[in-house]
DNA sequence: TTTTATTATCGTAATATTGCAATATATAAA
DNA sequence: TTTATATATTGCAATATTACGATAATAAAA
């Protein structure tokens, strides 16, 4: 069917899988690490750097908005994007927590 | 196209978007808090918990096992599932280590 | 051995994702 | 205004994922 049935899982596990899916690709852990490492983050250097096309690059940079996790600041011509460094820490909390709360207690 | 360009990324990008990708579904997620909160984790009782029909419960739990995330151990006509502590540290590890080099030079 | 119970695999339909060419939009420069 | 540059959007083809019915495989119970 390729649904997912969301409405069997809770927000939290939706919202968990959903974050997740956000970070599962190369191109958009890349396009983080290079984001990260710049002082101008400019998406034309972007796609010079990762190597995939331009609408392409702009598909995973709306995925990455998409859930805050970066911004977009328009300078003239060109978009500065930057990591939205609250939005970031507040997933390796949320991801951390959920590696914390599962316990073993089985084999 | 459908399909990621992996060739173009790195190793380590591809390994840690490979690993969001496992946890990037609500059933996998579900699944993961069920058996570790079970003393006894039995795959049948995963399918009355989760909603999901046997043969796809039976999928996700082999998506979780080609990482290595969980074991299963054969008993009788049961197979017992079982989180890999080790590996669940190691992927937590992991994840914080990339969370933590990605520093913020911009905005 | 036959039956029953449990889990895995196969095949397939529905939907999602990836990537890019073409094109649109927007702004700066000429 | 026209042109050039940068980014976004649209449309589409190729591939991947999700879900499940049917069925196979395995092992305990009868």
């Amino acid at each position: 069917m390729g649904i997912t049935k969301t409405q069997i899982f809770s927000a939290k596990q939706n919202e968990l899988a959903s974050t997740f899916k956000v970070l599962a690709h190369p191109a958009r852990i890349a396009i983080l690490q290079y984001i990260s490492q710049q002082k101008a983050c400019i998406c034309n250097d972007i796609v010079d750097e990762i190597g995939l096309a331009q609408p392409t690059i702009s598909q995973h940079l709306k995925e990455l908005k998409s859930i805050d996790l970066i911004q977009g600041e328009i300078e003239g011509k060109k978009v500065c994007y930057c990591i939205n460094l609250k939005k970031w820490q507040q997933i390796q909390e949320s991801l951390n927590a959920f590696f914390d709360k599962t316990k073993f207690n089985c084999c």
